[in-house]
DNA sequence: CGAGGCCTTGATAGAATTCAACGTCCGTGG
DNA sequence: CCACGGACGTTGAATTCTATCAAGGCCTCG
């Protein structure tokens, strides 16, 4: 465990919950800060649970998901450093949709829910911010419905993936993703089995497109992926 | 046209938008309001257009589908009275990333961006119930991901208009779902075709779990259709 | 009465899941 | 150091679901 937290105005202002406010603000929104390292694999929260802080990640990765019975599982996002993660129940009924779960060592930072509401008070910029977040993610949310709907699994993964690397498969390079991946994971956000998942990728791999070694995806030809992702039929 | 725009503080209070508001506030609201009748059919605004302000619905219903290429159409959710709409674009990329379309003659109320924004400062709870609003939207779009993802048509169909009539199923009675809908509308809701949407109704039909008139659907037994959307294989 | 929108239903084809088995890599512990 | 167990990944074959293709019926409105 690192001894001093790294708890500067700068790391603060890089959060996409306090863009864009005033450094008298920053100071304010550290000092009601609680700052963890948290260890890969554990869980920050469970599906169900009360929910009573708004966390947001300094640095690691964690993984959203939810469980509907019978052992079925989808990911419903990763979030990486400088993300928000953990705060829309804290608006509506308290209890999380999902779990979340380190998937590496993480450094997190969280407010609780008073403080939270404190700050959006004093410095409502943030609730703006809130409000941007949240409209984001349920346009992505209801792009995936679409996908889901209309798209079949090949071009699913392919925009899955051109969104976990925050390409638009224009660029010509290659493009890491950052987040470590299992074969279930990533069949969980493209809504399919890790079998298919599997099989599609080993294709890809072949053709030259992606390539994979240990939970970590390189795509290599972004526009390839981007074909597929836009059906371009050939 | 109805003549006089019944644009009393107790409409205003209705509106989930505006829950929770001193009469003053509401007053405040209606002053800055635009009162419209829209007839059946209208496009109130179209897929990409500027976004310009937030809607409302009084009385009527509206349908918010998203098109992707080629024709696909997916319906992202119905309107009903109350609800608002058109408004988290406001906050995003000023784009609307879905199309509205009036099911019914509506009575509309709208403010613009810059009147809501003030009206936000001015009266925090309406930030507040924002929040809560698209939080719950995001909750629900999720749960349309997971269920897409995991469930088969049946189910997904049985959780739609379950979704569609209010009801958790648990109810004896019947339900009506005060929306008028095509097949096509079912279908793209629970992201699959009229025809698959068309048979499995129509077995429903026979089993006298539902019944359909003319655009007009009553979920007969609840109960029923609660344990297809639940899964339980009898 | 005819045209068009909406709905139903049969047959067919194809995509993706499911079932099954095996391979690989890593860390652990004898 | 090597064997072993377990997590993760790959791949083949069979099955099932659902989309697609195709055709026809009903009702409403002009």
């Amino acid at each position: 465990m690192r001894a001093s937290p790294p708890l500067t105005p700068s790391v603060l202002a890089a959060l996409d919950l306090f863009t864009g406010l005033t450094a008298a603000a920053l100071t304010d929104v550290g000092a009601r800060a609680r700052l963890r390292h948290i260890p890969k694999d554990t869980r920050i929260f469970a599906q169900g649970d009360a929910i009573g802080r708004c966390h947001a990640l300094i640095d690691g990765s964690v993984r959203i998901s939810q469980t509907a019975g019978e052992g079925a599982e989808v990911v419903m996002r990763f979030i990486g450093a400088r993300e928000m993660f953990g705060s829309v129940a804290l608006f509506t009924d308290g209890r999380a949709p999902a779990e979340a779960v380190a998937l590496t060592d993480c450094v997190e930072i969280s407010w609780s829910k008073a403080d939270l509401i404190d700050l959006i008070a004093l410095y409502p910029g943030i609730g703006l911010n809130l409000v941007k977040i949240i409209g984001a993610r349920l346009g992505e949310a209801q792009d995936r419905v679409r996908e889901l709907s209309t798209q079949r699994v090949g071009r699913r993964l392919a925009n899955a993936l051109l969104r976990l690397a925050g390409e638009d498969g224009r660029s010509a390079g290659e493009a890491r993703i950052e987040f470590p991946l299992t074969r279930k994971d990533v069949a969980e956000l493209a809504g399919t089995t890790l079998h298919t998942a599997s099989r599609i990728l080993s294709a890809w791999e072949k053709a030259g497109l992606v390539s994979s070694d240990r939970q970590r995806v390189t795509i290599l030809r972004p526009s390839g992926i981007k074909r597929i992702a836009d059906d371009i039929g050939d």
